[in-house]
DNA sequence: TATAGATATGACAAGGTTGTCACATTGGAG
DNA sequence: CTCCAATGTGACAACCTTGTCATATCTATA
């Protein structure tokens, strides 16, 4: 974590520096990650980084603390009320607005990115646990789905739950590419076919149309 | 390309230089990936790197034009005749034999990540048009099965051809994390877990057991 | 055996990065 | 106004990589 100098800074200062350090992370793989370009763009001299982080691993992992709270409080809005829905209809809010958080922090995706792509200790830090926990709370709906039979029993609900945390993280990664122009008809067209393609999926044949 | 003098190189030598390059970028970001260890790994002098090769971009798209091959030589055996079969048993094949090669060759998945992860010429270059024409594959068949009412007629064929698409990479990919004892049971688990949902999602009512 | 063309080799200049440290500056308390 | 603790600075040593080039070595052929 960073010092309590850093702390201190003036906050437009603060800013200044976490947006180099982002705008770096989002074009650089960690290990490709040059502080001496952070320091180039933040305008801070190379003696005073030292003086606020330890290092770049200090930095960094700062900066995903960063982004899981902005993740959490862009999305904790819409869970709000999200009781008893069934399933489905909290993966098609999920969806959206994941896409949503992708769409308007593309660089936190392009980090993540990088870090997905490696197998490594910070991967095994950052990552897997908050994943291992979003599929334990898929799992929890989608056995209280199965309990009112709203999903076919004869799905495993943690190989489900496993299934929708890939899905879901994919989709918002994916979405990046394939929509540089960030169309947003365009995905919203994509995500209503996996939707669709999953509601039919899961569901039990009670409820078909 | 290389150049011809590494052609006539002892095929020995040759697979040295292509090892200690394949094992170099599977731990390392293009990016971060260093000629040195590469030449330290297949003892070869640093003049004689640059006698084979113009530079690491070079050797790159070398070792993914191989990767390529082995993956056409590993699936074309188990896709000869599939004329008209079923898209979903497809599908299935497709599964299967995808992650059989991730686990036969773990690192070229793992070259494959660092080049998903970045969007650069480099992935525009050698991924796109292939997988641009996986999605057009694809499509075929589902159009067919859409004509013979196997498949579901208000699904977008395309938007379909890319979920497919984009699942088969993923998984492949991904099970690597999941499973690092390659454990093929567990495996085999999760991809029935896909394609049963897929199978339900995409079939169309008549076809309902 | 002599010779030319192809290969092999590794020292080296040029360029870049990191983390540190001695020194300068600042701001507030007494 | 003085002084101290906290901060700000940037030059620098140590380290590493890349691509080149002059020189050595090989190989086949006449």
């Amino acid at each position: 974590m960073p010092t309590s100098t850093f702390h201190n800074l003036p906050e437009n200062k603060q800013k200044r520096i976490l947006t180099a350090a982002i705008n770096e992370f989002a074009v650089r793989d960690y290990e490709s990650a040059l502080i001496s370009n952070i320091i180039k763009e933040a305008q801070i001299p190379r003696g005073s980084f030292y003086q606020y982080f330890k290092d770049k691993e200090d930095l960094y992992r700062y900066i995903f603390q960063k982004i899981a709270n902005d993740k959490i409080a862009f999305m904790s809005e819409e869970l709000k009320n999200t009781q008893n829905l069934p399933f489905i209809d909290l993966i098609s809010i999920l969806y959206e607005r994941g896409i949503a958080f992708a769409l308007e922090y593309p660089k936190y995706i392009q980090i993540s990115r990088f870090l997905f792509a490696k197998q490594d200790t910070l991967f095994d830090d950052i990552i897997r646990p908050n994943n291992e926990l979003a599929i334990k709370y898929y799992q929890g709906y989608i056995e209280n789905d199965q309990a009112q039979h709203r999903i076919r029993q004869d799905i495993d609900s943690y190989q489900l739950a496993k299934l929708i945390a890939n899905l879901l993280m994919q989709t918002s990664t994916q979405v990046l590419y394939d929509h540089n122009d960030y169309d947003f008809d365009v995905i919203k067209r994509d995500v209503n076919t996996i939707i669709s393609v999953l509601k039919k999926g899961i569901e039990t044949d009670e409820n078909n149309v």
